[in-house]
DNA sequence: GCATCCAAAAAATCAGACAAATGAAAGAAA
DNA sequence: TTTCTTTCATTTGTCTGATTTTTTGGATGC
């Protein structure tokens, strides 16, 4: 009947996941929010299965779904257990999403940050060299996007997006294309609630304005520079974008 | 519809891994082999569970494996097909490796160690920064480690990756570490076979010492720069090191 | 002590069925 | 004709229940 306009959101979870996907995704949720830690014992199948009231099939294939991302491990007789953190794929979307899920770590959310400051002020210097009149024009479109809508409205946003697409391809490396729509979208969704705290944050337009005059004129140096800062700008968004002083509180229980 | 595809290996390579994971890692090698082409609808599950000889459970868990990493959707009535590229998650330590399994690219591979200088000569100024005395002893025993046995032995490389992992630890960024643990696992294995070509190509240890020695001087910029000499040695090591000239032949058919 | 064999437990695999989603064709209404 | 609705067929999705394989730990024997 209906076919958009899903006003009240009732559930915000993606409907479109399968059975098995849901699963996945609330599993996973639960290992990274530390509800089950590394080297705790997963209850068997049967049990699992019966407990969620699913086959035993579609428990299964959403334990592949997590072994895929390293979360878990399963061998027969011993049972199947949480992987210790080091072979977790941390950058991996479904993972980075399923971290920032609840409430972020701010020290992941800055450890984050920090990495996407590394590549992404790289990449630009990358696309500064090697970007054609075509990614130009797009990035250009990108930012009168910006403009016209704000980055309260879904085309605002989307124009954002577009901007950042256009200068990975720039780079002509699929590897940091790969790492970096990857991270951004993670880093997005914990920057969408801020909009309805404060009313608008800043003005991003000049920000990008800069990162594209200086790719525009091929300036490798200026493009870099220019994206760091745009980064540093975009963390003030985030929840908490002080450094916590003391940001030595790890996790030291790695194994066990 | 019939791409006559035999992938007729029937063999698992690696004895640890299961029925669901040697049919995924063969559909995953065509994938990334250009065999199967982003857009390309796989056969039915029918139908290929009854051409690989296995029950539509473990050709079922094989495919979640692949959608976990992006390279394939699955649709009800329309099947399942391969992904567009941006699609896919190409830092993923699965689809890395069966991406060099066979004749690996030789432009992704410039790319990959274009990431890899950037990202891990930033990891090593942050690790000069943030470093511990327990870090700097796993460092200096890595090296040592490195000096007694030679890359051409398996401690030699062990010691290796030993070094590479403290420095990485020393960074306190798990996105550094898990993505830098990925990438060099899979340029290790494009290096690895040099080592039965050539006797030995060059003597590791210096280039690893003058890192050490930034880091526990606290150098973060001297760090960087090492680190940065010893990634562009280490792509000597590596098959065709000589940039090609002319690096624009590129895949042009992203969608569809 | 040490190696070998045995048994239990859990995942791994199999077989066959039914359910749900979806794209396209067929039909009805404008 | 065009557009909307309905039906239908196809493919993945889910379920049930069984058998097989792998692995661990202990019993056995030397």
């Amino acid at each position: 009947m209906n076919k958009l306009t899903p006003l009240g959101r009732k559930q915000p979870i993606s409907k479109a996941l399968r059975l098995h996907g849901t699963i996945a995704r609330d599993l996973g949720t639960a290992i990274m929010s530390g509800v089950y830690q590394p080297g705790d014992l997963l209850t068997g199948e049967v049990a699992s299965s019966e407990r969620l009231e699913v086959s035993r099939t579609a428990y299964r294939e959403a334990i592949r779904i997590l072994a895929a991302k390293g979360l878990v491990e399963s061998k027969p007789k011993v049972g199947t257990k949480v992987s210790s953190r080091d072979k977790w794929h941390l950058l991996d979307p479904d993972v980075l999403a399923w971290a920032f899920e609840n409430e972020p770590d701010l020290d992941l959310l800055n450890s984050l940050f920090e990495l996407r400051n590394i590549v992404e002020s790289a990449a630009a210097a990358l696309a500064a060299t090697r970007r054609s009149e075509m990614h130009l024009k797009k990035m250009q479109h990108a930012i009168r996007g910006m403009a016209r809508f704000t980055l309260a409205t879904e085309a605002g946003r989307q124009a954002d997006q577009d901007f950042h697409t256009a200068l990975l391809q720039a780079t002509e490396n699929p590897f940091i294309a790969s790492l970096t729509t990857g991270v951004n979208a993670a880093v997005n969704t914990t920057t969408v609630f801020k909009q309805r705290n404060r009313p608008l944050p800043r003005d991003p337009v000049p920000d990008h304005m800069r990162v594209f005059e200086a790719v525009a004129a091929k300036n490798a140096a200026g493009a870099q520079k220019a994206m760091s800062e745009l980064i540093q700008l975009a963390r003030l968004d985030t929840p908490t974008p002080k450094r916590s002083p003391a940001r030595r509180a790890r996790r030291r229980r790695d194994h066990i």
